[in-house]
DNA sequence: CTAGTGCACTGGTCTGACCAGTAGGCTACG
DNA sequence: CGTAGCCTACTGGTCAGACCAGTGCACTAG
């Protein structure tokens, strides 16, 4: 129990060390996004290993969002800007095998969201609020395919004016997966005229109050607002949950 | 603008329809975590590809944390339980090249661990206060390696405590990113030793207040922690930007 | 009955080959 | 001289076959 302590050395696989340094080298910068690697042929040069091991690489890569490759093309794989799709991804994963319930998705953006909002109260812009003014304008006019993103647009002008690149990442992943899980239901339900309108009431509200820098009034809406949208399709128990945020 | 909107075709790759089968299994529940793939050999077989393919496939779905396969195992890749390791990876990538500043991170979770202590103070057990209470009792004997694992060890309790799965994932997660990112300049920290105590001294003053089923109390304790704990360690701008979530 | 050996199989890697597709230069035609 | 079309030299995607080191299990020798 004295000597040296010897860690257990795990076999690290030949992939495994070229999806490092290509990381690395992506991470760190010294590859910015729309650069383009060498190709296979030339990288399992560089790397003395063989084609299939350069290739199962680039699938590692290229599944972390990092890079895109296309057959044909005379340059080599192109290296990605970030994006949340692998956020989405796994974070869809986690709905579908840890059994999400919509309560707990609703929940997760009636914190993130109210809080975005509360924040946007005292960074916004004037072209926040115009962007935001904008998107409730497109939610009157849209059908129903349209609204979504009309509403999409404007919680990620709230967040962006609050300032949090995680916050408005995270409800824009996780307003993705809902819509997934639920927008077949939401489309069928009876009174989605209604929920529409008070939907877009309770948005208008909520432009006032960021106009008004009133940020807790602006989070109570926020909250609010989510769950008069949402309630209707939960089971009773889970509302309940709901409104523990509701103060 | 009026005839059959057609889509565009994207090629889709053999490796491709590997992995969504696959994964739709996984998902779906058809194979369950501890199960075992068929060997390459024989998924080249069942899905008539080639043994190259099956790999690229294999390497997609280890990427995506849904499988991993050990080299030598008579049975093949093993199916896994869902773990937010890619989330965390994907995260940790999101806060490298999108340059996410600790104080987001640290934004971050005063939102969504006040969130998860005001469910908690509703939802609490008598099990959970005990475990938190067991993992404060840890961070007064630990040295400074442990403090960290006992601290995230009460905040998963009372993650698990408020019930919502996704929030405890992603606290969990954001917590690890910027361990990975800060651990260094807080071990290093004069005033190491008086963060600890205070942590502490905070930590149980939530107890107290779940206990008696104050959520508001307990959600104020639990940002003004975070708040003292990592503020020392931010520009005065992002110190701001974090006091507009104490009130 | 146990300790040890071997075998049959696994995943990891490499080589070499072929295909379909692309981009860009070249050629031939207008 | 300009341009339309072809040609070639690449690209990535896929397959086949081979070899290696490692594993687990059945079998065997003690």
């Amino acid at each position: 129990m004295g000597g040296p302590r010897f860690e257990p050395v795990r076999a690290v696989r030949a992939y495994e060390r070229v999806v490092e340094q290509i990381e690395e080298a992506v991470e760190s910068g010294a590859l910015t996004p729309g650069e383009r690697l060498p190709s296979e042929r030339e990288l399992m040069v560089q790397f003395s290993v063989g084609r299939s091991t350069v290739r199962e690489a680039l699938r590692v890569l290229q599944a972390r969002g990092l890079v895109r490759s296309r057959p044909g093309d005379p340059n080599g794989a192109e290296v990605l800007p970030f994006s949340p799709v692998v956020l989405k991804k796994s974070m869809t994963t986690l709905a579908r095998v840890s059994e999400l319930s919509l309560g707990e998705l609703v929940q997760f953006r009636m914190v993130l969201d109210a809080a975005a909002v509360l924040l946007a109260a005292r960074l916004r812009t004037e072209e926040h609020l115009a962007e935001m003014a904008a998107a409730v304008d497109d939610m009157k006019a849209a059908d129903a395919a349209g609204f979504g993103a009309a509403d999409a647009a404007f919680h990620d002008a709230v967040a962006r004016a609050g300032g949090n690149k995680l916050i408005q990442v995270c409800t824009d992943v996780v307003r993705a997966v809902m819509v997934g899980l639920v927008e077949d239901r939401l489309a069928r339900a009876p009174d989605r005229e209604a929920l529409m309108r008070r939907s877009v009431a309770h948005h208008e509200d909520v432009i006032a109050a960021l106009r008004a820098g009133d940020g807790p009034l602006a989070a109570r809406l926020t909250r609010q607002s989510m769950y008069d949208y949402y309630a209707g399709h939960l089971p009773a128990e889970e509302r309940a949950a709901l409104r523990a945020l509701l103060e």
